[in-house]
DNA sequence: CCCTTTAGTTACCTTGAGGTACCAGGGTAC
DNA sequence: GTACCCTGGTACCTCAAGGTAACTAAAGGG
């Protein structure tokens, strides 16, 4: 094997392997579209799940919790009645950026030949 | 917005929006590793197996058909007794290679960052 | 007074990923 | 000839992520 493919191989799933730990992170349903709407700017809790669509609030303040706890994101409550909390990327945050635009990229270029593999496969399945 | 962060944002989660699509194949627990496998060549079902290490063959096996699915690897099954399939990295799942090494790069890079605020995160949760 | 608004939390349910255990089916050893 | 191994794959169960909805606190409007 090559060394860059040891690198994420390992001995097999680790929950450490920093290729894993982002995975693990961005790979969630609502993370990268969290990410993606904070690129914009700070954004209160209320404005967000309006934005991100179909969220509910659980899996968002989840998911916020998770991003904060990662140094992704900041959380600044607001004392304030009724409460008010912005959410704002952090630098580490938004230099995800980058390999989530490699990531789209790859996708845009290539989804179709996916699609067009994944149609063929599932005509020959039902055969 | 920028229009480079509507592409992957849309209205909200959309299954069938590309980065979606590579998220869901890419995010689960052993897609990445197998592909990290099979980048040194051709291999066959048990090989597979042990070298992934931890992975139970029912999720070796729809992981490995999902892969087949999407164009991204082939499957060629000998009639031979005991069996023998050989499973191998097609170009287009060799070409995915390139962002995931943009990933592992940026995990790499970030990871310790991360791994601090967790920590920090944690400490002050406890309290 | 009651209802609304905000950022959650909690209870409960559904779903599906992943793990364990087993199967088919032809070898081969005795 | 029968008992057991080898391979790839499958039935069945578990458990946790994620969804729905009800509830909270505290101020303000009608």
């Amino acid at each position: 094997m090559t060394s860059a493919t040891a690198a994420w191989v390992g001995d097999g799933y680790d929950p450490e392997c920093p290729t894993r730990v982002l995975l693990d992170r961005v790979g969630d349903k609502w993370t990268v579209l969290v990410i993606g709407v904070l690129a914009d700017g700070p954004m209160r809790f209320t404005a967000l799940r309006d934005r991100v669509g179909g969220v509910s609030g659980k899996v968002l303040t989840a998911t916020l919790r998770a991003l904060a706890r990662d140094g992704l994101v900041t959380r600044t409550a607001y004392p304030t009645i009724p409460p008010r909390v912005d959410y704002e990327l952090t630098d580490l945050g938004r230099s995800l950026q980058g390999p989530l635009d490699v990531i789209r990229d790859w996708s845009e270029q290539h989804i179709a030949a996916v699609i067009a593999h994944r149609d063929k496969f599932d005509d020959g399945a039902s055969e």
